[in-house]
DNA sequence: CATTATATTCGGAATAGTTCCGATTACGAA
DNA sequence: TTCGTAATCGGAACTATTCCGAATATAATG
């Protein structure tokens, strides 16, 4: 663990949110001002290995981080691309079935809800009132 | 439907598979050598949005598409991004209920299983006894 | 404490996937 | 045929990420 590190991890937990890691290392910036983004990617990289944190993905290109552990799901706005926790009481299955036809070894599963903000639905509402 | 559009959303069928934009490029180009990349991109984002072709995203940044609408799931190989169809037996909601206290309204679920193809588990294999 | 080895950092260049844009071309309606 | 709209081509631009070489920090050893 070095100084970098420590402080990546430690912003991942402090913006709470599912930060970029744009968003990341704008903030390990204000604190370690001459970080390098390629820095911020590997140690990110890193602590996803060795599972202090994890990743979530949606539509769009960037991995969002995540540093809750427990289990649960997310969802992203399909607007504004952000992610947020989710909770709702309909059922995902927590255990995989690791039997399949294709032969593959699984290992995993990505589950992430689409659909629209509260803020973006209330945006888009005010705008169609506007027009 | 243009020529272009309809050749594109063909050879999204004729692949099967679940190609990437780029691939879909090189197979649409034996057809019409003077097709650009951006035409393709263009032409698979119109066929999604009139819901003649689904998106399928996992690890990795590049979208894959389907031509298979109905509902079924995928899961992707972590070692060689390969993306398949997956039939197995365990139980995923169909049905999202839409309550949620966050107050999302929510439209889809992106659910994509993670793993290793048979082939890639083969060569892993052969691999670690020449080692 | 000095020395060496190893790991990490910085900074920027390179890559990959995708989107955007201006100029040209095809298509349809009048 | 003419005009207007939409689609195409080609390439540049953009975004997210990875890679690489040189410099620096860290740790272990004598």
């Amino acid at each position: 663990m070095t100084k970098q590190r420590v402080i990546v991890f430690n912003t991942v937990k402090a913006l709470g949110s599912h930060p970029t890691a744009f968003e990341i290392f704008e903030r390990v910036r204000k604190e370690l001002p001459g970080v390098s983004l390629s820095t911020v990617y590997r140690n990110l990289s890193i602590l996803v290995d060795q599972g202090d944190i994890l990743t979530v993905r949606g539509i769009g290109q960037e991995v969002h981080y995540d540093h809750n552990l427990h289990d649960h799901y997310h969802v992203q706005c399909r607007i504004c691309g952000k992610v947020s926790d989710i909770h709702t009481d309909f059922i995902i299955p927590s255990c995989i079935n690791p039997n399949n036809e294709e032969g593959y070894i699984i290992e995993d599963m990505l589950i992430t809800l689409i659909g629209v903000c509260p803020e973006c639905a209330n945006r888009m509402k005010v705008e169609d009132e506007d027009a």
